[in-house]
DNA sequence: GTGTATCTTTACGTTAACGTAAACGTAATA
DNA sequence: TATTACGTTTACGTTAACGTAAAGATACAC
């Protein structure tokens, strides 16, 4: 992967971030296609750097909420340099908000089925229970 | 929608809970093309019951947590008949438990995102108190 | 030098979840 | 009776997020 280097400037190649994180290539392409992702190159090939790297994970852990590409590109943009102009720092501070109170709606939700989830299995076992008898 | 029927067994038009829920008409006649939902008819138009309505609020908190509709549609099965069967029971179970361990995954996600956006906040609030300066 | 592995680009295919439009039935209302 | 509102079926269109396949470059291992 880039092993005893001396002074290693850590890097991945597209293999090693797809294995890592049980991906294809090809996804991985998709996203830089999207404009997500915007690797080194050598010479043709893409060299990902640690941040390359953690905008995968964000990326993937965004997939997992169910977010779409935009909508993860969109927050993972608020991530980064927080403008120095006065009505965009409020326009961003705005957004940033709407977000948050969209994923505490997301909480709620996960949470109200979680627990009906929780309910169902413990009727499960008691049915389960009886049938013992 | 259904007023005054002195001994009203309610029941909603698709078009109440279209606009009750905010999705089109079309989405709910998709959901039950798809098996998710299965109204009465009164001729040939549908008529739904508070158990489908409670269906269809199941589906889309469904979609509001990024699940697909067939996923949606498993964990509303859960909810149902528990089985009399011994296996089923244990099989379900282990399904149930499966749900779970994924949305306590997501929990987790949501809850490291929330944190980071309401780092990013605080941040942009820094950068604007500066600016006030 | 010849595999074998890993990478590249280009391009067409696929699936889910509806949107959109046409053409029609029914029922209350002006 | 004609319009308006709401419902129906059928069918084709659309978008996101990749999958899949082809054809080729590069580099290291034997």
């Amino acid at each position: 992967m880039n092993a005893g280097k001396t002074q290693t400037p850590v890097t991945y190649g597209i293999g090693d971030l797809a294995s890592e994180f049980d991906v294809t290539t090809r996804a991985i392409r998709f996203y830089e296609e999207k404009g997500l992702l915007a690797p080194q190159r050598e010479g043709t090939r893409r060299i990902y750097s640690p941040a390359d790297r953690t905008r995968l994970r964000l990326i993937l852990r965004g997939k997992r909420l169910g977010l779409s590409l935009d909508e993860s590109a969109e927050i993972i943009g608020m991530y980064g340099t927080p403008a120095n102009n006065r009505r965009q720092l409020e326009v961003l501070i705005g957004r940033i908000q709407d977000k948050r109170a969209e994923l505490k709606r997301q909480q709620r939700d996960l949470q109200a089925m979680l627990g009906e989830l929780a309910d169902a299995e413990s009727k499960c076992r008691d049915a389960l229970g009886k049938l013992e008898t």
